[in-house]
DNA sequence: TTTAATGCAAAGCCTTTGCATTTCT
DNA sequence: AGAAATGCAAAGGCTTTGCATTAAA
């Protein structure tokens, strides 16, 4: 894999989309998304794009309980709701910082460089 | 799958081994420390007995980035750090509680039963 | 033209399933 | 005996890789 990208269809549908999307996508839902604005982008030159989005530190790659990874472009700092029932995943402010548990955590157990990842869990208005 | 356990040797290997770790397991490690202390136990039947007692109740299921599941028996809730460079995994003890929180994400985004996962990362003393 | 991106097939890895066999109760 | 647990082989789902081809710079 290079170090940069070129401008290709794949390439700026890609981003382009992301920007748009409310949460992390699969890369499933997202060739589905793209194919329906008439954007066809082969799954394995999908992968390839998040992959390198993903290295080049534009995109950011998630995992929740199912084990499927999930990308999203890279914004300030922020957090997920994720439905228990149907897994659909959307963005969430909170207003908690926790900076000070980071550095607790960081000198109690020798950790460097340490950040966190925090997730909702619930059911969605129409899983319950 | 059944509704109630036997205590086979797999059964009580698996509990009576995850009491004793500091964080969640993966299927392979489990594997290996049980292997370890002589209790040969075969991949699928792990998974097996795994499976069972998440579905007991019993044992916690998680995946962190790497995308495998990693097993813990169930206990208050806590949180973990995770190494970027080893994965290793280690439970550790907030003082924070998010309850409000919580309740914020519920009242606004209109989800139901909404808890939450709290993960560190970082490097761990030996990867840094 | 030089190097990256793409498409296809195939492989890899983790996890689950089907089925016959063994082992608890 | 009856039901659950086990082992093996095989399949499944998601993701990556090898290689020849196409397209961007």
């Amino acid at each position: 894999m290079s170090l940069f990208s070129r401008k290709t269809q794949a390439n700026q549908a890609v981003l382009g989309f992301l920007q748009h999307t409310p949460g992390p996508v699969t890369e499933a839902s997202l060739r589905d998304l793209l194919a329906k604005k008439g954007v066809a982008v082969h799954k394995i030159t999908l992968y390839r794009q998040l992959q390198q989005l993903a290295r080049a530190g534009q995109v950011e790659v998630t995992r929740f309980a199912d084990g499927v990874a999930r990308y999203e472009r890279v914004k300030a700092h922020h957090h997920h709701v994720v439905c228990r029932s149907c897994h659909r995943v959307e963005d969430v402010e909170v207003g908690e910082h926790l900076a000070g548990e980071e550095r607790r955590v960081a000198k109690q157990l020798k950790f460097g460089q340490v950040t966190h990842a925090l997730e909702f869990y619930g059911l969605c208005p129409s899983c319950q």
